[in-house]
RNA sequence: CGGGGUGUGGCCCAGUUGGUCUAAGGCGUCUGGUUUGGGACCAGAAGAUCGAGAGUUCGAAUCUCUCCACCCCGACCA
């Protein structure tokens, strides 16, 4: 991608109005736009993270035999009644056209995918499945807050269970649990991000989240640095101990909850009375889980965590391009860099532009993409090119034959 | 939903004891020129129903009322 024909282009200034880094960040270097509070149009950089996050979910979610569906964010009013939320939920958002048909703007989709699943599942034999889904979530938060992490329309991974019994649900719950930290892991957020007991769960004690440790989160989390494990302070107990090795000396932090998986059990197959016949031809209720990550509040969460005084600092599994290559009045060479990059399939952010170095790098270090490579007279000069992770001090000089060899 | 704060060109803002405000400055944008290794310089130009509505007044960005939006704290958060 040429920067000069890039849809945005950064800004100098901090967004007025905005105190949390995730979002003076997103905006200033034009990933996100916000149009109203919690509600944000993602931008050709930040949608490319927002794919990166994507294929990672989704890669993890069919080795745990997930099957990728899309849901819609409407539903009627009935589902919605069925389990008592139309009601209940005060978060729910409620619409209704010119025939005064009322609508959810589903805020989860339990109440969708429930009712599916019924027109499909009817044995044992089908058992046990998997679906999930990536698309837009609504809640009307009472107060949006802290950028990206709390938003009234965001984007949520769902991924849906569906079990003969308690053990087959178990299992899979453990599985779920491999592929949420192979997930976070990969963001380059696995050091920070820790399995977290959690209310909820109905057929379960506990529910669990996972919590990445950032002040930025809203959440206060006691980690117990002896398993590796935390449990969040809705439920601790008086004692303060570890539920899992029973250890006393947790540590307090604050966190931001990227991911939350729940044990249902039959809480939604019962209303909308899902069920499947066993070997011996008897009717039972199918068990569930289901399985949130929200993508928005990932890419949040990356910036809060990785960043400096200059700007976003990529990992590189997410970030929108792998190479930040500048022009500093060369670009005849600097053409055929990045021509030859692309041909051999390296996602290149050129900036061609005409402009001063100290823009230039402002940019680069803004935007944040792992690799900078600088091609000016000066380099030249010295052999070839210049090329500085983004994350590292120092600068090499490197030869354009050396380029592919130094970034792969 | 309670409390606090803020709304002035695309962005950041000055101005708010009513009166050359016919709204200043910076960034950005456009034109021309000089520059080119950490957000350069010179000259010129365009761009504003001062959040919205109502009111007070000879006169309102400035005062009054109502409403709206955004941010922060709290409560809430399957």
């Amino acid at each position: 991608m040429k920067q000069s024909q890039l849809f945005t282009k950064t800004i100098k200034e901090l967004p007025k109005d905005e105190a949390s880094y995730n979002a003076q960040a997103l905006i200033r270097a034009g990933f996100v736009d916000k149009s109203a509070a919690g509600v944000y149009s993602f931008l050709p950089l930040g949608w490319k993270v927002i794919n990166k996050i994507r294929n990672i979910i989704c890669e993890e979610m069919e080795a745990i035999d997930g099957q990728e569906i899309n849901m819609p964010s409407l539903a009627p009013k009935e589902n919605w009644q069925a389990t008592g939320r139309w009601d209940t939920l005060d978060v729910l958002f409620k619409t209704s056209g010119s025939d005064e048909k009322e609508y959810a703007l589903n805020p989860t989709h339990e109440e969708v995918v429930t009712p599916l699943a019924k027109k499909f599942i009817t044995s044992y034999r089908e058992l046990p499945l998997a679906v999930f889904q990536i698309q837009n979530k609504f809640r009307n938060e009472k107060r949006a807050k802290s950028g990206l992490l709390r938003g009234r329309e965001f984007l949520m991974k769902d991924l849906y269970s569906f079990h003969a019994d308690q053990a087959d649900l178990d299992n899979y719950y453990e599985r779920a649990i491999v592929a949420y930290n192979n997930i976070f892991r990969r963001f380059g957020l696995g050091e920070k991000t820790y399995l977290t007991y959690a209310s909820g769960g109905s057929f379960s004690k506990y529910s669990h989240e996972f919590q990445t440790l950032t002040s930025a989160g809203e959440d206060i989390i006691y980690v117990c640095d002896d398993c590796q494990m935390a449990i969040n302070k809705e439920i601790i107990a008086d004692q303060n101990t570890c539920p899992k090795c029973g250890k006393a000396n947790l540590r307090e932090d604050k966190a931001v909850e990227v991911g939350n998986i729940f044990k249902l059990g039959t809480k939604y197959s019962e209303p909308f009375d899902l069920k499947y016949q066993d070997k011996d031809g008897e009717k039972k209720m199918v068990i569930m889980g289901c399985y949130g990550l929200g993508l928005s509040r990932a890419l949040g969460t990356i910036v809060e965590i990785c960043h400096d005084d200059k700007g976003i600092i990529w990992p590189e599994a997410v970030a929108p391009f792998k190479v930040h290559l500048l022009s500093l009045g060369e670009n005849e060479k600097a053409d055929k860099i990045y021509n030859d990059l692309q041909k051999e399939g390296v996602e290149v952010l050129y900036d061609d532009r005409d402009l001063s170095a100290g823009e230039k790098f402002a940019d680069a270090d803004l935007i944040g993409c792992p690799y900078r490579l600088v091609i000016s007279k000066k380099s030249l000069e010295n052999g070839g090119l210049e090329l500085k992770r983004r994350n590292e001090k120092e600068v090499s000089i490197i030869a354009s034959t050396e380029i592919l060899n130094k970034i792969i």
